[in-house]
DNA sequence: GAAATTACGTTGTTTTTCCAACAAAATGGA
DNA sequence: TCCATTTTGTTGGAAAAACAACGTAATTTC
């Protein structure tokens, strides 16, 4: 697929139409390179001066503790964007790394000139911010609610608050969820053996029922 | 205290003077008003127009589940703002409830003034608008954080990486926690005893020492 | 279509957490 | 200073989760 392509379909560019999107390229000093798998993006301590658009592939950001344990902060898959609180927040030194878990294409954009307003005042530009803004906003009300399954005392609470609040969103009892097994329980912090003796547990009493990531609630 | 003097004080009019504040008070449609402990200030479901400030309280946001139990989503203290994201992310629906935890007396701000530029581009709004992406930017960062030490498989585990990242903070081996151990317990969803258990098993091994929220580690 | 790989469910054991109850220490008023 | 209240530490028993191991089903790859 061709770049232009793959960042129409990036929430980032949202409403922004090609034309546009090709000045913006100019405006925002951007930069298209592929970063090999285990390959270092950004590493801690470094100036953070980027925001990265993945057009295509995965990157994760981590963080060492003293002891050099490893914590998985977070996962960028494409169309996804990092940097941006950075970026709004003032963080001038990443505090976290930046690691390609498989061969990905990336995009940076230089953080200052996206931020600061435009000489012109460009509409597209404007687009963009309330696009990014828009971003970290919605992020910001997934997290908050991904607490309130994962900080539930046992792992049936943990997997009844995902699943009916899915439920919810989906307005019905038959919904499908976007993870498997293993990404259920990595979601909720859960062990995957628990999740799925739990799960059997629920259908065996009726709450629930499911086929692979197919489900219908009470 | 004055309500000038309280909103000088809080996250969002960081930056604006006096003046400046006074002005935003017609622009925004500002509401000044007291809500009793217990009382609701927005109800799930209902159109979701306003930012608040809490001024001076302690107001709490929750969801309810299909079985009519409810979750804490959030809590709001003086100087904290709530809405913020909801107003940018385009939420038009309330999707929790707001409820007074003590006698709180609030700020409101019509949403539309406050996302909209200004007629006249003045300054201090787009000041304004600054802040909010800021205090959002860093809300999201903060829970990335609690995140990494949240999901850690064990208790011993979770109030490590939490008092790690503290000292790499704070900089230094000795450090002090703002909360006390019921807070810093609920912070990393543990019980209360099994965190002081482990925090005794932590000192008897020498890996770390404590008296009341001051720490050392290593 | 067969083989290899991955995903999922199940079970038993070990470890950990929760919970409740209580003791000790610290705090805050009167 | 003393008393009441809150905070913190400690314990033991019950419940739950993690962990490891394994069988089977489903999917992918060649």
């Amino acid at each position: 697929m061709e770049i232009l392509q793959k960042m129409k379909n990036s929430k980032i560019f949202n409403e922004i139409n090609e034309k546009d999107i090709k000045a913006l390229h100019f405006c925002f000093k951007t930069r298209v390179f592929e970063v090999k798998k285990g390959e270092v993006l950004i590493d801690e301590g470094e100036p953070f001066e980027s925001i990265v658009l993945v057009l295509d592939g995965h990157l994760r950001s981590i963080i060492n503790d003293y002891y050099g344990n490893i914590s998985i902060l977070a996962d960028y898959y494409t169309g996804e964007t990092v940097g941006v609180e950075e970026a709004f927040s003032g963080t001038e030194v990443a505090n976290y790394t930046l690691v390609a878990m498989e061969d990905t294409q990336v995009l940076t954009m230089n953080k200052y000139s996206v931020m600061k307003p435009c000489d012109n005042m460009c509409p597209r530009h404007t687009q963009l911010q309330n696009n990014l803004v828009k971003i970290i906003s919605q992020k910001n009300i997934e997290l908050m609610q991904k607490f309130t399954h994962i900080t539930k005392p046992s792992t049936k609470e943990k997997v009844l608050s995902y699943l009916q609040y899915i439920s919810k969103q989906q307005n019905s009892k038959y919904f499908d969820i976007p993870f498997n097994r293993q990404e259920l329980a990595d979601y909720l912090s859960v062990d995957r053996s628990a999740l799925s003796f739990e799960l059997s547990k629920l259908k065996q009493q009726g709450i629930l029922d499911f086929t692979k990531n197919h489900f219908m609630l009470k």
